[in-house]
DNA sequence: GCCGTTTTCGGCCCGACTGTTTTCAGTCG
């Protein structure tokens, strides 16, 4: 995938502009161009071998030749070039909040500040005062600009956000000050890392819960605190970002803060042709100097007047949704509620803390109608991988308890190992008694592209195999995602009925909700599962229905949505 | 640099907060 590098070199295209004070619209072309590469969901090599780079947005016939160069060569002349104009630290100036392209030109200028190490010897020899336009509070800021960029605020994941966001949501909304109140950004995106916490209230004494909020126990720094908008670090520093509007405008606040980026862009042009204006205040019907206030209570009706159906905020990304609206043929996605039970499962007989029986038991408080109980193979000695003898006590046990249930059912399943030849862990005749089997690689990660798509392809031909399980093996913060060739694996899966799997473990959301989004389109159904170890992970589910959202995926495109008769039924090879 | 139900030029999403200034530029989201 050259993707990515495409994107950040137009990123940096743009910074050096930036810097160069070069027309602000020009700049604006090359993020918008990042933005778009980035999040394209094929290989832009194919787009450029079937000559259509200017299908994406905001790429002209200049900006397609550079794509080409950079994809064919690796480099690209004109950066080169361009590269030659400025000093190489002070691109790494920009990256210090409170730092701008104005302010690294006039540092670089005036007193030859070249790099972090440079600005910060000036801070201590007090040379920065005097400099037009800053003085001791610039100085305080710069110096913890420096510091948060030193600390590096990296992306957090979804579940502990969530968690964040409702520690302060919950204190909040204690306060007879607060209206209403609502998480924003990513968070209500649900995308699977969250870089900071948006948090939207309704009141119509702002001072007051500003003041709360700036206050509260696990605040550590407070960034901003104005009228409307405040910005703090917590302990943990994670930056949460509190803004409070009037009631009337709480749909187009929501709305606006909610994004992405992207997608807001494209709305306010669709409005802009309507002759509206929308900001975070509303939504507005433009009559000469004076302007009317047409919609802003809810969301809703901004969609209303926008001649859009309701786009759920899963979908804000601005990957086809909102065409999509306009033709009102949004797809209907699944929720929690669809699901009907779990397959992928550790009990006690392998790696997992609790009994079958106790899993079963929370399984049918949760509503489901089964649950798979996948223990890991013999193989895998760390995890307590389960020898044949031990499998048919297993048995054993599932049977008895399946006899004490009505209405409800637990499956007799495996997790299997996924050797480096891609072979299974179990012999064929063990296999054919699981009900459930789900197969997985633990070992050899780096492996060549080729190697492990192989492993996978040769899982998912097998005819015991059900579901590939996490098959991307990304673990954040310990391990990135190998890489595959996708459209081989969803082929295979698609011509011998094997599922993909979205891991709703929170370091895993395996399939990401980009994958999940191209295998629908390649034809294949998903098993949302949770890989529970204890009890409380079997709530993890709703982590892998906002992927499967995320990934435009309705009921029908979800293997365990089915009852198991049915499922039984179906998944047969 | 891109783009067109204002189509080949002249626009381009929109506003809050801060620190410095004395009306606003810079930065951020």
């Amino acid at each position: 995938m050259d993707n990515l590098a495409v994107a950040k070199i137009f990123l940096k295209i743009a910074k050096i502009l930036e810097i160069k004070s070069e027309n602000p619209f020009r700049i604006r072309a090359y993020e918008r161009a990042a933005r778009n590469i980035e999040s394209l969901s094929e290989d832009i090599s194919d787009l450029i071998k079937e000559d259509r780079l200017r299908q994406i947005p905001g790429i002209g016939e200049d900006l397609a030749s550079k794509i080409k160069e950079i994809v064919n060569t690796g480099k690209l002349k004109f950066l080169q070039e361009l590269e030659k104009t400025v000093p190489p630290g002070l691109l790494e100036l920009l990256e210090i909040p409170s730092i701008g392209p104005k302010t690294a030109t006039q540092l670089y200028k005036e007193l030859k500040i070249k790099n972090i190490k440079d600005l910060e010897k000036a801070i201590e020899e007090n040379k920065l005062i005097g400099l037009f336009g800053i003085r001791e509070k610039t100085v305080e800021n710069i110096k913890r600009g420096i510091e948060i960029y030193k600390r590096g605020r990296e992306r957090m994941l979804l579940s502990i956000a969530q968690s964040t966001a409702d520690e302060f949501i919950d204190k909040l909304k204690k306060l007879p000050e607060v209206k209403k109140i609502s998480p924003a950004g990513s968070l209500r995106r649900q995308k699977d890392t969250v870089r900071d916490i948006d948090i939207l209230v309704v009141s119509e004494k702002p001072e007051k819960v500003m003041d709360v909020f700036t206050r509260l126990p696990q605040v550590k720094t407070v960034l901003v605190s104005g009228q409307t908008k405040s910005s703090v670090l917590t302990r943990d520093d994670i930056q949460v970002d509190l803004r409070v509007v009037e009631e009337k405008s709480f749909g187009a606040a929501l709305f606006y803060f909610t994004g992405s980026k992207n997608f807001n862009i494209k709305i306010r042009q669709i409005a802009i042709k309507k002759g509206y204006k929308l900001n975070e205040y509303g939504l507005f019907l433009e009559k000469g100097k004076k302007e009317e206030f047409i919609a802003g209570r809810s969301e809703e009706e901004i969609f209303k007047k926008l001649n859009l159906s309701y786009i759920v905020p899963e979908l804000r990304e601005d990957t086809g949704e909102i065409e999509l609206a306009l033709k009102n043929k949004l797809p209907e996605l699944i929720t929690l509620k669809d699901i009907k039970g779990d397959l992928h499962v550790h009990s006690k007989w392998s790696d997992g803390a609790h009994s079958i029986d106790e899993l079963a038991k929370a399984a049918i408080k949760m509503g489901y109608s089964y649950i798979a109980i996948t223990d890991h193979s013999q193989g895998l000695k760390v995890a307590g991988g389960l020898s044949p003898q031990e499998l048919r006590k297993k048995r054993q046990e599932i049977d008895k308890i399946n006899k004490g249930l009505k209405n409800f059912r637990v499956l007799y399943g495996t997790e299997v190992d996924i050797d480096s030849e891609g072979n299974l862990d179990y012999p064929d005749e063990i296999l054919k008694e699981f009900e459930i089997i789900v197969a997985a690689i633990h070992t050899g990660f780096k492996q060549s592209k080729e190697q492990l798509t192989m492993r996978l392809i040769k899982a998912a031909q097998n005819r015991f195999v059900h579901i590939i399980a996490h098959p991307s093996g990304r673990l954040w913060g310990v391990r990135p995602s190998y890489e595959l060739n996708w459209d081989e694996l969803f082929k295979v899966c698609r011509d011998n009925n094997t599922y993909l799997e979205i891991n709703s473990f929170p370091h895993r959301l395996d399939l990401n909700d980009q994958n999940c989004k191209l295998a629908k389109e390649a034809g294949l159904k998903m098993a949302i599962t949770t890989d529970a170890h204890t009890l409380d992970q079997l709530y993890y589910m709703k982590l892998g229905i906002s992927v499967a959202r995320r990934g435009w995926l309705s009921k029908k495109d979800v293997l365990n949505t089915l009852g198991v008769d049915e499922l039984l039924k179906v998944i047969k090879k």
